[in-house]
DNA sequence: TTTACTTCTTACCATAGATCAAGAGCTATT
DNA sequence: AATAGCTCTTGATCTATGGTAAGAAGTAAA
């Protein structure tokens, strides 16, 4: 799948339209380790991801990381907070991958929302996926040991989890890589 | 403020249109300690507080409630993924004090957005700052102390505080009621 | 090949928060 | 007044996870 497809899949664009809105769509490709954003930037667009990793992280007072999410081929990563409300961010988008983006600006939003009628409904029910993918990892931090949170995160990215270092699983996962390293032991010892 | 001011307010209806949709809402009263919600149904109102104060909690298998939200006066409750997917609800909508409340149905939500073209568009406001407001719930969880967590929570929510039983303030914590006593009274003091 | 760097593991100890248990202070009910 | 039922506190321990430090293995750079 690529950006057409997700176009077409997601938002219900007409393929007979993809060639307008492909025309304000430029790729960006950066090199592992490159930033997208930094704090106090605004965010201005959202990333489509042809190919490649990225992690949106922010780091805390005491100089740690926090992953937020991850994004691989075909998904969005951006801080939406920052692009819609027009402020600063608080957080780091950086490749962990050389990678291939999409990046998309209000202006071929308001294309795409222009020629699709669905647009709207379509982009309320990506609103609602993400409300829930949060509520449901909130529940996982307030109730959910770490062994019981890294095997989630296994079972839910099991392609993510090869390419990633294991310290970045930890970060996601609200532990340090000296205790995902002894989960992971007690995991195999009695699996 | 009440149901109308918020619909005026947040949602851009026109004063004039207010009849209209108050015709299909009638208020609806709960006594504390009843529910509005249990796992397994699915959730088919978002209910607006007129007056009162209500939880929305999920049980974990280990038997422990984890609060994921609270609504007091001028709030919506609801579980946003039953509603939006109309799929079984995970969660408890309780009442924690005798209440007053506006139940929103996909008819009044139609009603609405019928009569005022800016619906859509501050209901997308809506849902960004729920996102925006999750964000930052996560990113405490994953980085702060009970301690930290706890004064956020007071500085968040400073009228809250003094309605809600201790033990709950916890359970939306993500801590016990022990740990909680034991972290004001270190607040106490050395404040 | 040597050096440097990163990741992961492991051992030892420290700490935050959990668990268990008891009791104190309230309020409602009888 | 007496009982029962909550909530909150406090003390004594237990446990999961963190912190520190060292070493092993891999990879990249010199």
């Amino acid at each position: 799948m690529n950006f057409s497809q997700y176009l077409i899949e997601k938002f219900g664009v007409q393929e007979s339209d993809l060639a307008y809105i492909k025309e304000l769509a430029e790729i960006k490709k950066i090199s592992a380790g490159s930033f997208l954003l930094k704090p106090g930037e605004i965010c201005n667009h959202t990333f489509f991801v042809e190919k490649g990793l990225l992690r949106l992280y922010s780091l805390s007072e005491n100089g740690k990381e926090h992953i937020l999410q991850f994004a691989s081929e075909n998904w969005l990563v951006s801080d939406r907070d920052s692009v819609f409300f027009k402020e600063p961010s608080k957080f780091y988008i950086e490749a962990i991958e050389d990678s291939h983006l999409i990046p998309i600006n209000d202006k071929i939003i308001n294309k795409i929302a222009e020629l699709t009628p669905s647009f709207r409904e379509k982009n309320e029910i990506l609103l609602h996926n993400h409300i829930r993918h949060l509520n449901q990892r909130i529940n996982l931090l307030l109730s959910a040991s770490a062994k019981t949170r890294y095997l989630e995160f296994v079972k839910l990215y099991p392609d993510l989890q090869l390419r990633i270092p294991q310290w970045m699983v930890a970060s996601y996962l609200g532990i340090t890589p000296e205790s995902l390293s002894r989960v992971r032991k007690g995991l195999a010892d009695r699996p």
